[in-house]
DNA sequence: CTCTCTTTGTATCGCTCCCAAACAAAGCGG
DNA sequence: CCGCTTTGTTTGGGAGCGATACAAAGAGAG
């Protein structure tokens, strides 16, 4: 038995993590305000923010800002835009992307892969490693932690991916420890320089909904809910206070069998017109009368349909409606189960809602219990590259609950 | 430094809430263990254990204990029996009940009542209130909080009751405002002397849950879903890392609107087929061919028809599968949404679950989506008066969190 | 331009919390 | 009786942080 914790050589500010966090989500501007959050004294609020650029997480500009307002200026807090990265990897049904993130979740270099041997996860994974590598070795930048995203549910505590979509992948691949063995194969070493890199993994969506609330349409929120479509089905998020709420065992918010049609047609499910296959991109073609094609691909065709013939084309417009309707059905039913302060599209309902956001709100609101699921507000997502930049707050995550502890200084 | 030692036995005024949840909730039965469950020095342990009891919330026994173990025996750690209380009510469709409950959920005192002006909330709960003013009189405790149930959904942050149900109370009324006036009008005082007592309110069924969680069948599990019925509805309600999570504006998991039978009757959410109207005692009742009667007291008749009938009648039998399916469908579909670790159910589902629990494990297991749900454990509510508990429990949370500034010294 | 007001940054002091270490106590087994 | 093990207790000291006083940097008034 060790009742003795943690070391005591480490100084381990308590404020630090919290600190970081909020300069990263932008919403600590100046130490001033800082100060206000942390709710602690301003020299506490000035030795935590000198510590933090001590560590080159942030810089501190004490220069003048011409502010307008009055008494002496606040210094302005800034993510350290030289600063460490994390290296962010994407899989997806067209092709895989590789990025190194900053905190603040800007992209500082990134770039696209297309798959060569789809159906080995081991070789798919080391491909984007050794892209992510490059851009590591080109820009010669520090690396803290490693985050991949995948079009799979990921059960926790494993790590593996149970039903990839699009991709000829047979169910139960270890990605995440694939992922942290091409990690060490690519020679990258850990943040505290003797340790491997451990990599993290998760599903898309929920990245989508990290990355949202952090930077995108989603900031602000208490109890965020995400939905979006892929080429095909439907996936769910939900980020509550903070952090991504990921179920016991990492398959929470599967949101895609929810009944908006009771004389639908079947699902894989064993049920019937569920939320998965009435609103996703092939239903869309379908209803418009559209040849849907190949799978790859399905979502992008959807949206252009939708953005260019909505005005000018009777069946694609009856066909948006008859999405939003089951859409607003589906939110409906999740509004009365989790009770979001908040609700962003992402995919093909993004543009549903950019097309008639009028029409949504209404069937919710006829549908809501209590006539307050006409009230959240719904939002599409903003962010470009969302998953990627979620995957890089996943690995950001142990940085902001404890950069000391992270940066292993 | 200067020996300036010695100057007040304030201390442990971090840990102090957690080890009184720990030994609360029955998790930390000596002092060894709390030490190791808060991850503290044995010195801090100890200084937190003595503040605890001359708090008077526990005792701390250093009497031997005949353990057999090894070692020099750990001081046992155990909620005051003769320690303050809260006072809970709670009011239902038959009656309501006041009741003093001390920490562990140790009913003290409880006394049932009969409404007599049922139609107004205010003379109801000023009934309640009263029975219970006179039992802390009689027995002369401490009353260091009040938690009320209610058979409706609570809007947050106004504490008002959006749905009584079986009872004639409009939409909308301030039961935690009511309530807490009512404490005011019946003289008891608030814990640290001067300010008055303010009343807490919630839905039942989330009380059920919160009792399970912390002293019942719920106990350990990290994500708790229950799911109960009354005389007519379901109701669910979720408990997260031991808290409560009642959505951004408290009226989260309304399960009874998902969609357990395509063709089954209409259902005033508008749709069809709902959990609420399939799987509650009228459904029972109807299914079994029986006469339904009143509203008041169908949860009992359903109760004793399962109970008594289920192996000799077979109208029973078959009606209590009927509604077992539906109700593993309707759960299948929560668990995709939610993935809890432990499901609990209440009231007619709990009394399905003993009646027959392979059957709704088969049915689960069936409908679940990544062959989880069918693994999740499903058990019956284990406490007696839990929904009284769990008032009680909403009550003791803010000495939970923080003992010294609840208690006001 | 200078003075005052307001707001923020900085330096110092002292207090509180809590760990670490050493020691004492209480049972078990020889 | 003495070791062994586990736990409670005492003591010292270090780190974090609040409180306070003072300095700095702008805005506005005259």
């Amino acid at each position: 038995m060790t009742p003795t914790r943690a070391t005591k050589p480490e100084r381990g500010r308590g404020a630090l993590g919290p600190a970081l966090e909020l300069v990263h989500t932008g919403r600590a501007p100046t130490r001033a305000v800082l100060t206000a959050e942390l709710g602690v004294t301003r020299a506490t609020a000035g030795a935590v923010a000198a510590e933090l650029e001590a560590l080159g997480l942030i810089t501190v500009d004490s220069r003048p800002t011409a502010a307008g307002s009055q008494g002496r200026p606040s210094h302005r807090l800034s993510v350290n835009p030289d600063g460490p990265v994390v290296l962010a990897a994407q899989v997806h049904a067209d092709g895989f992307r590789a990025a190194l993130v900053g905190l603040g979740g800007r992209i500082v270099a990134t770039e696209p892969g297309r798959l060569t041997v789809e159906a080995d996860p081991a070789q798919v994974l080391a491909e984007v490693v050794g892209v992510g590598a490059r851009l590591l070795r080109e820009t010669g930048r520090r690396c803290l932690g490693a985050g991949l995203s995948v079009p799979s549910a990921v059960a926790e505590p494993e790590g593996t991916a149970l039903n990839p979509l699009h991709l000829p992948w047979p169910p139960g691949v270890p990605v995440r420890e694939i992922f942290t063995r091409c990690l060490a194969e690519a020679g990258i070493p850990g943040p505290s320089g003797d340790a491997p890199m451990v990599g993290h993994a998760a599903n898309d969506i929920n990245l989508v909904a990290l990355a949202e609330h952090r930077h995108g349409a989603g900031r602000g929120a208490r109890d965020l809910l995400c939905v979006a479509t892929a080429h095909r089905g439907v996936g769910g998020a939900l980020v509550l206070d903070g952090r991504l709420h990921t179920g016991s065992s990492g398959l929470a918010l599967e949101v895609g069998h929810l009944t908006v049609d009771p004389n639908g047609r079947s699902c894989h499910c064993g049920g019937r017109g569920c939320l998965d296959v009435e609103t996703d991109p092939l239903a869309f073609l379908e209803a418009a009368g559209r040849e849907p094609g190949p799978e790859t691909g399905m979502l992008r065709r959807a949206l252009d349909l939708l953005r260019t013939e909505y005005a000018a084309d009777p069946a694609v417009r009856d066909a948006a409606h008859l999405l939003t309707d089951r859409l607003g059905l589906g939110l409906a039913g999740l509004v009365n189960i989790l009770d979001p302060d908040r609700i962003i599209l992402g995919g093909l309902h993004g543009a549903l809602l950019e097309v008639d956001a009028e029409r949504l709100h209404a069937v919710m609101e006829e549908r809501s219990l209590w006539g307050r699921s006409g009230t959240v507000p719904v939002l599409a997502c903003a962010l470009e590259h969302n998953s990627l930049v979620g995957a890089a707050e996943l690995a950001w995550q142990p940085v902001l609950d404890d950069p000391m502890a992270a940066l292993g200084s």
